[in-house]
DNA sequence: CATGGGATTGACT
DNA sequence: GTCAATCCCATGC
């Protein structure tokens, strides 16, 4: 996707961004879910507006901004809206599409739906770490490019694991895949 | 400088 | 269902 792509209002890019592909070396997944965050609301990290910690959100769009969550797992957003605005896409699940040995090696598991159904689990099985904030979606290491392109019907449903701001709908997800993580949530409370 | 709280996961009861 | 792991960084003294 080009710059561009990104600079657009974030739920449409979180939206626009379901069906594209992410790929880092070997591995490569279909993007199945996603969730948009924006400094206006205080679920965002950028809420609190331009720290060290968010500078990558207030950068330019189409920028990966990948941070540490739970001291544990590395998260990967695409940077959107124009620079300035502290705004980002949360990449939550992919549908595994090349490198699934490697993805299964890297993960310690099996079956497809448990490479890359969830945030922590998506950036282990691509190998993505902290040191690809602020790379470049379009040309760096790690991309997103245009994916297969089909009519995909969309959920719209709350955020997951969130304490702030939790009526927001803007989770989006494929209808029915089995590769969006905690299923059930889509399920139980589509918007 | 000390503290506290996560945009989660996996193991265990 | 419950809970610990583990680290970055914003906040407050």
């Amino acid at each position: 996707m080009k710059p561009e792509f990104y600079a657009g209002e974030v739920c449409a890019v979180a939206r626009a961004l379901i069906g594209c592909v992410v790929r880092h070396g070997e591995t490569a997944g279909v993007i199945v879910e996603t969730e948009a965050y924006h400094e206006r609301e205080p679920a965002s990290h950028s809420y609190v507006g331009l720290t060290a910690r968010t500078a990558t959100l207030f950068g330019p769009p189409g920028r990966a901004y990948v941070y540490r969550s739970y001291g544990v797992h590395a998260m990967l957003n695409a940077v959107a809206e124009p620079e300035g605005v502290g705004a980002a896409v949360l990449i939550r699940a992919l549908e595994p599409l090349e490198g699934i040995e490697l993805m299964r090696q890297r993960r310690g598991r099996e079956r497809l739906e448990d490479l890359c159904a969830g945030p922590g689990r998506l950036t282990q099985a691509l190998a993505i770490e902290l040191r690809h904030n602020g790379g470049d979606l379009c040309g760096g290491p790690v991309t997103i490019t245009p994916g297969p392109a089909a009519a995909l019907e969309i959920t719209v449903s709350r955020r997951i694991g969130i304490t702030r701001a939790v009526e927001l709908p803007w989770r989006y997800s494929v209808t029915g895949s089995r590769f969006v993580s905690r299923r059930g949530s889509t399920l139980v409370r589509p918007v």
